[in-house]
DNA sequence: AAAGAAATCAACCGCATCTTC
DNA sequence: CGAAGATGCGGTTGATTTCTT
């Protein structure tokens, strides 16, 4: 994959980060003793050091190296280079077809958890998993491939069916660790063998191969319903993959189907009002506007640390979340990680449907963008397909009281499908009232976790999905109040 | 051949968790 | 039990190489 070589005397010495804070050597980098410490790239002497620092004590201990050896290295460097070049375990070279298939495998199931990764490829670091997948989508999405092979939906969605036909949701299921929950989309490591990494070849025709009939054709197929297309971008004007990837699974997931403008990039249609709900739309137009950047980040079911601290204007103190702004409420933080509920269909798109609605009702008069009726999300996926309007199926309910007797607020974090991840510092959760705000708070969405979004029950027998839908409406109705009624 | 874009990779940073005292 | 230190993790950055025009 790359002529680079890494650790040792084959490393490039004049790469690598510069410190201006910290002392950098150049030459020999016999950087030793006391004084500040050195950043910046090792050096063959640094590297002898350490590896005679770990002969005679062992790994660990990384901030003791520089007392015993006299390394200028903070601990964390050290263990950094030890255990991403030095180890003696480490396997040098690209990866094989084998490992690569394998880490496609582990993404599907463990997303962004490269260090675990790492842990079932032998002699292969995390860092250079993490280099690798980013290199990957990069070069899918300029390729407007897929991220993931079919195989990789089919096994998902397999074995959502089976944890369906098992049994139905407990609690205890919604408690348990991210190991489990993604044990329920285990995919047997014989089922990839089928799959063969093939750089810039596409497994399966790419979105822009198809003319929407086709789509639409093959969203009559669960098998391939969701299978997520990279979009094609302009040369010119990119985002980050991992937005894009992402924003990709978002839309597909949802009712918003990807549709391709005419420059072959890649937008949902159900929101034809790009302008306010670039969020969802999964918007790697550049031919469009480019919207705040939306940060890649892991909202996996795995990670409890995105419900605390990133969300924002929601505080637990507050019964429920402000009623200024369902931008607000889409930010808030969740009760339980979604996939904590690996089977619970009714979780599926109900996001989408929140922001859908808090969009049609705060700005747009158009209604031309009002829905028509859809029995199920995957027929709304069909109609997006074909670019005709329709109509949620949670708008027709009427039903007053959610089944579930919940309030606004534990609905909307019961069933806010998806976690959606923290964002970056606080400007990304400010909620403006005025339509850019919105726009931009909606772009702060964040969504990284592809089996996630892919577990959710969207695959076909989702018969549940709408029979929870007055539960959004009860929601929306008790946090907008009288407009949320009016627009009824 | 030159320039710019893209790819690659090592390393840093901040944060979270674990361990020790 | 809390503080401090150690460790681990994931995201990001920036230098260099490679590719494309």
């Amino acid at each position: 994959m790359s002529s680079m070589t890494s650790g040792g005397d084959t490393r490039k010495i004049s790469k690598g980060r510069q410190s201006s804070s910290l002392v950098e050597e150049d030459g020999d980098g016999e950087n030793v003793g006391e004084g500040p410490l050195k950043k910046g790239p090792w050096t063959s002497a640094e590297d002898a050091i350490l590896i005679e620092y770990v002969k005679k004590h062992g790994q660990g201990n990384w901030n003791a190296v520089q007392k015993y050896s006299g390394l200028a290295r903070c601990g964390k460097s050290c263990r950094l280079r030890w255990a991403n070049h030095l180890r003696p375990d480490l396997k040098k070279g690209a990866f094989t077809a084998e490992e690569e298939s394998r880490i496609i495998e582990l993404h599907s199931k463990m997303g962004n958890k490269w260090a675990r990764m790492a842990a079932e490829l032998p002699g292969r670091t995390d860092n250079e998993i993490k280099n690798y997948w980013n290199t990957r989508i990069k070069r899918m999405q300029r390729a407007g491939l897929p991220i993931y092979p079919d195989e990789v939906y089919q096994r998902i969605h397999n074995a959502n069916q089976e944890s369906q036909n098992v049994g139905t949701l407990t609690n205890e299921a919604s408690q348990h660790d991210d190991l489990s929950q993604t044990d329920n989309f285990d995919i047997q490591d014989g089922e990839f063998k089928n799959f063969k990494f093939c750089p810039g070849l596409s497994h399966g025709p790419s979105i822009f191969d198809m003319p929407q009939s086709s789509l639409f054709e093959q969203s009559s197929d669960t098998s391939h319903t969701y299978n997520i297309l990279f979009p094609t971008m302009h040369p010119s004007k990119r985002r980050r993959e991992s937005e894009i990837l992402y924003n990709s699974f978002d839309s597909c997931t949802s009712n918003a189907v990807p549709v391709l403008d005419p420059y072959g990039n890649y937008n949902c249609e159900r929101f034809s009002d790009h302008n306010s709900h670039a969020a969802l739309n999964g918007n790697a137009s550049s031919s469009g506007p480019i919207f705040g950047s939306m940060k890649l980040e892991l909202p996996s079911l795995q990670y409890p640390e995105t419900q605390h601290g990133s969300w924002g204007m929601y505080t637990p103190t507050s019964p429920l979340p402000s009623l200024e702004s369902v931008d607000t409420l889409i930010q808030s933080p969740l009760v339980e990680p979604i996939l904590s509920d690996p089977v619970s269909p009714q979780s599926c798109g109900l996001l989408e449907a929140i922001v859908y609605n808090s969009n049609t009702l705060k700005g747009s008069r158009n209604d031309s963008l009002l829905p028509e009726t859809t029995d199920t999300p995957y027929q709304a996926i069909n109609n997006s397909i074909l670019n005709l309007p329709f109509k949620t199926e949670w708008d027709e309910q009427e039903e007053p009281n959610s089944s579930l007797g919940q309030s606004a607020a534990s609905v909307l974090t019961d069933y806010t499908p998806v976690s959606i991840s923290s964002v970056d510092g606080p400007q990304s959760v400010e909620t403006t009232q005025d339509s850019s705000g919105k726009k931009e708070n909606l772009n702060q969405i964040e969504f990284t976790r592809p089996d996630a979004l892919l577990d959710l029950g969207w695959f076909g027998n989702n018969t549940e999905y709408g029979s929870d839908q007055s539960v959004l409406k009860d929601a929306l109705s008790a946090l907008l109040g009288e407009d949320f009624q009016g627009e009824q």
